[in-house]
DNA sequence: CACATCGTCTACCATCCGGTAAGTGGCTCG
DNA sequence: CGAGCCACTTACCGGATGGTAGACGATGTG
């Protein structure tokens, strides 16, 4: 890894950048004075904006899958793997909101784009609806159409945790508690939503 | 209403600019251009690009206030309130997105601008956490902290309404049948969420 | 009819944008 | 040791951006 140390590190603060202020509102000069080196050495790594925005989209949606893959990989039964999943997205959310914020970020940009992020999560999203589909055929969760419930839950953690206007628009303190709080409640809303105990 | 027919004619199309595009993508000329006039009419009736976001803001909260107080009028129980409030803020998220994206894109410029719209949707949601506390302790809803699941509930229905891509990467055809099915599922959803039967 | 106000326009400006061209110093390797 | 590549720089460029200055015609008012 980081054979190109320049690049990763354009990388991050692109992918913190884009999914944070927005694409449009990101200027190459901010990215590079935040680096300390020139707009053209970014334009060295890469050709132009829209590429840098792409390698990003890319970054991220490989992280997000690695993760979602490595936490997949210790649970068995369906409920175990729909809480590990649920687990990893939301500490994504938390910690790196910019990365799930990309993801809003590619729909405002054109067709192509959005296609090319859409094909490169397309495999995790079939994999969560067949997870879906499984516990509902077993009876653990509630009989509904497994990609709309997908996308509620997605929408609802996701949300919350890129939705910081929102967040401080309820009065919540913030800080570890917090947080620790609104991850219990979090969890029990959404296993009330797909009908499981709590 | 309506004394100043081009104000108006402005602000609607930078409700929708702003709200969809984002504040900085959406350049002054674009507007005006949308509109017909020169850049230069637009900084007449709006000193300021800034002015012009506020104004919009502004514009929307009373629009959502108000649209959520004429729901709020014809309902009594709470959880026909419950559903009036639910219904409301879903044909805003669906027909006006750019009205509850701007609340998004609010949050990313300074506190300023933040804190304003914030202050202006404060009675609002200090309303719905009443009306969610009430509910609560009547026992027809059940019990958590009633911020918490009120930021939940806002983050399901404006997600899903406003995160188009991942509407599309779900794979969901658009037409308002699957809108409608759409609806019926989200609201199954959050009723099973807050512990209310189907 | 003189005058003022109002809404919009033309003309312009400084700044910033993404991107190009042409080096520059250092390192590797024949 | 010198040719060549690599990572990065300085120096620009054309176009777009938000904003200013001032003139124009229309409308009303004394």
């Amino acid at each position: 890894m980081a054979v190109r140390p320049t690049a990763d590190r354009i990388l991050d603060v692109a992918v913190a950048a884009f999914g944070t202020r927005g694409f449009e509102a990101t200027s190459l000069d901010a990215l590079a004075a935040e680096l300390g080196v020139t707009k053209q050495t970014v334009l060295y790594w890469f050709p132009s904006k829209v590429v840098l925005l792409e390698a990003a989209i890319e970054r991220s949606a490989d992280e997000l899958r690695e993760a979602i893959d490595a936490a997949l990989a210790g649970a068995r039964t369906g409920v175990a793997r729909f809480d590990a999943v649920m687990r990893t997205v939301f500490r994504f959310a938390v910690r790196r909101p910019e990365l799930l914020g990309l993801v809003r970020e590619a729909g405002r940009l054109g067709p192509d784009v959005a296609a090319d992020i859409g094909a490169r999560l397309a495999p995790l999203v079939d994999r969560a609806v067949a997870l879906l589909e499984a516990e509902m055929r077993a009876g653990t969760i509630r009989r509904a159409d497994p990609r709309l419930t997908l996308l509620f839950l997605y929408a609802t953690v996701v949300g919350v945790a890129t939705e910081a206007e929102a967040v401080r628009a309820v009065g919540l303190p913030s800080g570890p508690t917090t947080l620790a709080r609104l991850r219990r409640e979090l969890f029990t809303f959404v296993r009330a939503a797909v009908g499981l105990p709590a």
